[in-house]
This record gives structure tokens, C-alpha cells and sequence, in this order.
DNA sequence: GTCTATACACAGATAGAC
DNA sequence: GTCTATCTGTGTATAGAC
């Protein structure tokens, strides 16, 4: 499988992407028509996505925001009740996909070195198709308020615990050296993290997706594989 | 060396560290008694650096900052002009510490390997020192107006740089593999970043900075050394 | 050199017309 | 459902006393 496959395959339940918020939010947004919601919510979430990456969430105010989307200020608050609201929308809602798509990938195999790959390949696959998703709630994580902050780091937590978990089975069962773990998992994490930190400079080497998922698996692989069943083959 | 050696090492240095922007900044600053620059100066950087870190240099108030510097707003106002100039030396002055203190301790090794060693270490160390300043950079990076686009991600690819020639010349004298060193390079760059990213993770787990060292080298080093003379001898 | 008090702009949010 | 007009708080920056 390759990313075109894989975009595929995620765009068709990404139809119900906007509806979800919709169901989820429905308390809190005014407007009833299912259709006028959808529609709305993706033009303001592609404006607060755009304009926030571009200067930070604190930096766009809702005049701004209300422009880009082609919407009055007026009509945005029939949306969402507040600015802060509206980012706790746009800090939640991507991870929730990510969680269902990525557990989905990864339950299909069953080897550990199988999953670890599938693990790089779809967390990767998931921060191209949602970059801008991935970037904001890197960046604007640290401003949430403190009573939340046990879901803080959750996201990084999370991608780091899958790994350790796929490394720790595979450490049992052999397949995998004995090293830290715990560091291990960090590492791939920030090498996941990278492709959506600073994809302009793989853009920039014309860098694709895909050359990207096979150096990372070579890079961890090299490491914590017990016989070296890299695919290159031929290392001078 | 560890890093309490070189935290000497550098301290001794970092005495002048206020003074030099003193120095390049006298234009701007109202104040002349140098004592009295130097010691609000210290006060009011970390005071930033504390509060942007927190929730981002957009969303510190400059009498958030005149409460936490122990100033008020008319006093800070005889350092810099504007809230913008501020932000400047706080993306600048750093930096120029890094690449000097950077560049002495690799222009000291010849061998590639153990360059690649010492700008690991190195990088690591430094940003430990100046863990809030490197966090600052990296977060506040993108915010940058448009004008200095070209300076935007010097940082990011000053040190990518530093380590891909490093590869390449270790390429060419038969010491690493010929794998892809820009790919490589933004690898490493990735996990050093990591260090200063999510600090509070490695502080969670006891993490020193001489185990991640040691972490870092072996993990770069098993995927980019011809042999692999680990320090890890018994990989089962 | 540092303070307090103030000017002026712009932010988030709402009311009420259409 | 969406708009325009407006309220009110807070931001940056400065003036002038000490």
C-alpha cells in the first residue's frame, strides 16, 4: 500500500468527518441545518486552521477569521459560543480520527515488526492527509488551560505508548533488541513528529510520503531489529 | 567531559553573554549604566522567555511581563522600543551564542566519527543551557514577519547542516554508510530537538542529559557506522 | 532610571435588523 | 441564518512627575 491508496481509503470515512463534529457539537451551535453546518464548519475550520499555523491561535482574531471564511462575525458565534470553544474543537477533533484510524491499521497485523512498521507508516500517512491539524495541536497544546492539562501531552503520550507497547512485545517474543524502550518510542515519535513540524524543508528536497516512511522504518529498524532484515541490502 | 564540565566551561563565557547584547543594542537602550542594563536585562529576558513559553509571545501582556521582571511598563520601555524589538533579541541572541560555542568544540575533533559525536553532545548540551531560549525559537519561529522569511529556519538548518557535512565527509573517508545524509542529518536534527521540545517528558521519566547523549549516539550510530562499534556489546 | 496615569487602537462578544 | 453596528475590556505605547 502507498499513500494515494491509503488517501483514498481515509477520504470516503472522512465524508463523516464534519458530520461527527457536528453530532458531537450540536448543543452549542445555533444553526439546525444539517447541511448549512457541515458546509460552514469546514470553511471556518480550514480559516482557523490556515490562519492560526500561520501566526498562532492568540494572533487570529475573529474579524480575521471571519473574512477568510467568508463569514460575518455575526454568523461564526452561531458556530461556537467562544474563541476558546473553537479551540478546544480544533484541538480534539482531529485526534479523535486519528485514534480509530491508527488502532484500525495496526490490529490487522499481528507480528510486532509488522506493527511497527504499519505504526510509522499510518501515523505518517495520517500527518500528510492532516497536516494542519497535526501542526496546531503541536504548537498551540501548550496554551490550554491548566485544569486540562492531565490531556495535555496526551497526544504525545499516546503515539509514544503504541510504540513502546509494539517494542515491548517484540523485545519478548525476540524480535527485537533489548534496548530502552521507553527512548526508543521517543525517538520514533519525534521522527514521526518532524514530517509535520517541518514539512516545508522535505518539501523543499522534494522529499515524498513515501521515501519518508521507508527511511524511517531503515532508521528504527536498524536499531532495534536483532538481525538486520533492512531493505537495503547492499550498506557501502 | 559530562555535562557538569561543560556547564562550567560555558557559565564562564555566559558571564558576558548580557554585556554583548548590551553591546548591540546600545542604540535602542535608553539606560546607559552598564551594571544596571545588565542586570534588568537578565531579569527581563527570563521573565519572557518564563511567560512566552507559557502560552506563547503573542499572549504575554507587557504588564504581565513588567509584573514578572519586577519592572513596571515605563521602565521596560528604556530597553527596548517595542514589543517587536524584544521578540527579536529574544530570536537572536541565542542563536549566536549556539553557533560559536558550537563551532569551537567540533573544530577541536578530525575525525568525522567523532564530530559526530561532539556536535550531538554538544547541541544537547547547549540547549539544556538554554533549554527556554531554544523552546522560544522553535515556537516563535514561524511567526517571524515575512520580510526575514529568509533567517525563518536558519536555525533548524544551521545545525542540519553541520551534521550533514559531518556525514558526508565520513561517507567519503569510508567511516559511515552511504545512506542518505540529508535525510540523516534531519533524522538527528529531529532527535535533538526532541530534547528541548518535550523536556518535561524525559523529566518525568528521570531522564538525564548524559543518558540521552548516549542514547542519541548509539541510535545515529547503528544506522550510519560501516561496523558498528557501538558502546553496546551484547545486543541480545 | 523608574514610576503612575493616560491615550488610542483593537480585541471578543452581542443585539437587533433583514 | 446572516448581516451591520455597537458595547466593553484589554492591549501597546507614551507623557510627565519624582
Amino acid at each position: 500500500m502507498d499513500y494515494s491508496e491509503f488517501k483514498q481509503s481515509v477520504n470516503l470515512s472522512r465524508q463523516d468527518f464534519y458530520r461527527r463534529i457536528f453530532m458531537e457539537n450540536r448543543a452549542n451551535i445555533r444553526v439546525k441545518k444539517e447541511e448549512t453546518v457541515i458546509k460552514n464548519l469546514e470553511k471556518i475550520f480550514c480559516a482557523a486552521l490556515k490562519l492560526s499555523n500561520r501566526n498562532g491561535f492568540q494572533a487570529m482574531s475573529i474579524r480575521d477569521l471571519g473574512r477568510e471564511a467568508g463569514l460575518s462575525m455575526g454568523a461564526l458565534y452561531a458556530y461556537f459560543s467562544s474563541k476558546e470553544e473553537l479551540f478546544g474543537m480544533l484541538q480534539t477533533q482531529a485526534q479523535i480520527h486519528v485514534r480509530r484510524v491508527l488502532e484500525e491499521w495496526i490490529s490487522r497485523e499481528d507480528n510486532p515488526a509488522e506493527r511497527l512498521r504499519t505504526a510509522i507508516q499510518t501515523h505518517l500517512y495520517l500527518s500528510e492527509d492532516l497536516q494542519p491539524w497535526f501542526y496546531f495541536s503541536f504548537m498551540e497544546a501548550k496554551t490550554i488551560a491548566v485544569d486540562t492539562a492531565a490531556s495535555i501531552h496526551s497526544n504525545e503520550e499516546y503515539i509514544e505508548n503504541v510504540i513502546r507497547d509494539i517494542l515491548e512485545n517484540g523485545v519478548r517474543t525476540g524480535i527485537f533488541t533489548a534496548r530502552n524502550c521507553r527512548l526508543t518510542a521517543s525517538a520514533v515519535k519525534a521522527l514521526l513528529q518532524d514530517w509535520y513540524l517541518t514539512r516545508w524543508r522535505f518539501a523543499r528536497d522534494h522529499i515524498s510520503i513515501d521515501q519518508y516512511v521507508a527511511f524511517t522504518i531503515a532508521f528504527v529498524e536498524s536499531f532495534c531489529m536483532v538481525e538486520n532484515p533492512s531493505s537495503e541490502d547492499h550498506p557501502a
